[in-house]
DNA sequence: TTACTATTTTGTAATAATTACAATTTGGGA
DNA sequence: TCCCAAATTGTAATTATTACAAAATAGTAA
């Protein structure tokens, strides 16, 4: 696991954010299941440990979470947003035949971005689509 | 305009698609308000002129432009999609204070990404965000 | 321990974007 | 003019997300 829990629930608590129960398992889940999950999947997952859990729990931590700086929301396409644990600088390739997400490490040159010289840049997010090579490999 | 709607009607009708009345309206908004509008800002607009329009015929429209390549379809959050005509790879920029979305150029190598050596790439993305120059002026 | 208060969770209802689908309309060719 | 295929329309369904109020919980001070 890259990012220590302790590290994590460190910096949290210096935000202010309380880890209740149902807090730490989304980010265990996230830490543990590093294949960008929706909402939902995070929620139908988590059920089955905790039954009491709540949809609108999940949505709720997954906001603070991000607002936090701890996770990261990705919306590809298919009007669903999807959860990232990783916060480094890193792309995301989705296949379109399969629908895997992969991550691949990018880093892009700011001095290259000569038009946006007056902007703040917060956040960067590099969306990939293609086949990956397991498909391509089905395909043939 | 960049792309001349004749260069558009022949290549879509090499592909067998029929430019009926209310899909080169479509197009000629695209080609007229490169804001990156939504379907629903498309629909409101178009049907000032054409009352009978219908939505349905507006998310038609969009999703045979798209699968023709004519259109560009991205969804950088807030869960819409939002339509772009531009094809040729660029950038996209949403200011997090007015939300506007800008155009920036940008070529990624290929030879950077080792990651995705066997990977086909159909589709490039880079959506930025953060605070447009304007913005940044009237916060201080 | 007990009482109190603020925070968190829960569940339901509302919202909003998109899609499914059947009926109607339209346009081009025989 | 008639016919057929394709396009459009309108309504209903679906899905992700958010709003909100009530219930549960946790931490703190007496």
């Amino acid at each position: 696991m890259k990012t220590s829990f302790e590290a994590l629930k460190q910096q949290l608590k210096m935000k202010n954010i309380s880890l209740s129960h149902q807090r730490v398992k989304v980010l265990e889940y996230l830490a543990r299941n590093r294949c960008h999950p929706t909402a939902d999947q995070i929620f139908t997952e988590l059920q089955k440990d905790l039954p009491t859990l709540s949809k609108t729990t999940v949505y709720n931590t997954l906001k603070i979470l991000t607002e936090a700086g701890v996770v990261r929301a990705i919306s590809i396409e298919d009007n669903e947003i999807r959860y990232d644990i990783e916060i480094e600088d890193h792309g995301h390739f989705k296949c379109e035949v399969c629908g895997t997400i992969y991550n691949f490490c990018i880093d892009i040159d700011s001095s290259a971005l000569h038009d946006l010289n007056n902007f703040k840049i917060t956040d960067k997010n590099v969306y990939f689509k293609g086949v990956c090579p397991r498909c391509l490999t089905n395909i043939n």
